[in-house]
RNA sequence: AGAGAGGUGGCCGAGUGGUCGAAGGCGCACGCCUGGAAAGUGUGUAUUCCGUUAUCGCGGAAUCGAGGGUUCGAAUCCCUUCCUCUCUGCCA
């Protein structure tokens, strides 16, 4: 969520940005305000009301350990007073609080300067693209077809066992699953991230940290006799690791990586687009996240997309990237890129990264700061992105280097997978 | 899963109803001492919110795992819940 302090000073500022994600409710920003300024008020009531009563309280003490017992008593029944008007402040604090929080989590971040209008996908503006798309010929399989002819992944065995959209991958299918974990976890190491192996499973608070909650509600498998939630994406853990902490500016930048299988319902996919790798329900992931202060994290962001950059063409996969228009923002994020690689059998795009900034967006929700040089207290800047999510490399790399003789793992892969090719 | 013990500031640890946001120690910061350092010594050293202020600051409220209750007053008593440790059980 927004800072207040933001909220507060540049209300007209955030209205004029959030109008670039067609945010349909701008009152909101108005209405907390609004509320706002009632809770202080409220609050300064309530204040004053304590104020006194603790003052009471001590003179009763004082009074009791003089042997002034009458005086006492009579003091007692003043301060009842106060403690009913209290107790009626306190409440109607607490419902303006909630009240308040409500409609701060249903604002989204304010996007960034330089994020693109627009309404929709595709509005997003292409900022690169690299590799060149294999010329295949008209047999070029997609990867649901190579996948049985080459018995590497079974998907109607996961069907079995689970479900739809809970693929069984199989010898050299899995292999190259735990090949491109491995590698990318090395690449990631490699640039500084450090490795941490995290639950799958987080509380509901965690699920608000990162802003999960309660927007996306229905996206997250929900274990209720646990309160428990499975994790949609690493960023989850990895990020709430650090909720309710006052950093050092020392401390910062941090650098995180950790392999995850993510999950997601999906609740309302449907069509070609959710065949074979497209979309699943499980699907493994190797995230990176970054705490950076405020004004190092545009640099960040894109040392992010050079560090991506470079695994996809080890990779050797056609891929270009997207600037991410007003409309296709996700609701935390401030400004965010998207890597997609060609898919040659398919025809298409698929993304396999995002890289977002959030600002101060999930850390104010986190209660995430830092202490500056001057000792200042300020607010730190939240970066995710994948590096890179599975299922869809996977897809790009059977269906890009398909041929006659079989399928080609690319080089920087080959110590990985112990193979060259899966024929 | 059952029985017991416990959760206090960056850390250790005292505090079982009143002036306790909390003794003492360690650590840390600054100063003194020293040729320099160590030792010694002095001072300071939590967070959030509200108000005030150009700033330093000042005033108020809240916080002793979390939430609720009893009381004029709660770290201290009661209830709920989470977590940790020990023993027993189960198990990769």
């Amino acid at each position: 969520m927004l800072p207040l302090s933001y909220l507060r000073e540049q209300p007209e500022k955030i209205k004029e940005g959030l109008a670039k994600r067609n945010f349909q409710e701008p009152e909101l920003v108005d209405q907390l305000l609004e509320v706002d300024q009632k809770k202080r008020k409220l609050q300064s009531q309530l204040d004053q009301t304590l104020s006194k009563s603790n003052q009471f309280a001590k003179e009763i003490g004082t009074l009791y350990k003089s042997g002034q017992v009458e005086k006492a008593n009579a003091l007692k029944s003043q301060t009842n007073d106060l403690k009913t008007t209290g107790k009626t402040l306190q409440e109607r604090l607490k419902n303006i609080e909630v009240a308040l929080l409500s409609i701060r989590t249903q604002i989204p971040n304010v996007p960034d300067e330089s994020v693109p209008l627009g309404n929709s996908e595709n509005e997003n503006e292409e900022v690169f693209s690299a590799g060149t798309i294999p010329d295949l010929g008209e047999d070029a399989l997609p990867h649901w077809d190579l996948a049985v002819k080459y018995d590497l992944i079974d998907f109607d065995l996961g069907s079995k066992i689970t479900g739809a959209g809970f693929p069984v991958y199989i010898g050299k299918g899995a292999k190259l699953q735990r090949a491109l974990i491995q590698y990318f976890l090395d690449k990631n190491t490699a640039a500084g991230y450090k490795e941490f192996q995290v639950p799958y499973l987080v509380n509901e608070d965690s699920g608000f940290g990162t802003g999960q909650l309660p927007d996306k509600e229905g996206q997250m498998y929900h274990i209720s006799e646990d309160g428990l939630y499975l994790i949609p994406t690493a960023e989850v853990p990895l990020t709430n690791l650090f909720r309710n902490q006052l950093l050092e500016a020392k401390d910062l930048p941090i650098c995180l990586t950790s392999y995850t299988p993510c999950f997601r319902r999906e609740a309302g996919s449907y069509g070609s687009n959710v065949r074979g790798l497209n979309r699943l329900h499980q699907f493994d992931k190797v995230e990176i996240v970054r705490l950076e202060e405020p004004q190092n994290s545009r640099a960040a962001l894109d040392k992010m997309i050079d560090h991506i950059k470079g695994i996809l063409e080890e990779l050797e996969l056609p891929y270009r990237i997207l600037k991410l228009c007003g409309g296709d923002l996700g609701f935390t994020a401030a400004l965010t890129f998207d890597f997609e690689v060609y898919s040659t059998a398919q025809k298409r795009w698929l993304e396999i990264s995002s890289v977002s900034t959030f600002n101060s967006f999930q850390s104010e929700r986190l209660q995430l700061r830092y202490k500056d040089e001057n000792g200042k207290k300020q607010t730190i800047h939240t970066l995710n992105g994948s590096s890179l999510a599975l299922p869809r490399v996977v897809a790009g790399l059977l269906e890009n280097q398909q041929t006659q003789n079989g399928i080609n793992i690319p080089k920087a892969l080959i110590p990985y997978t112990g193979f060259e090719t899966i024929k």
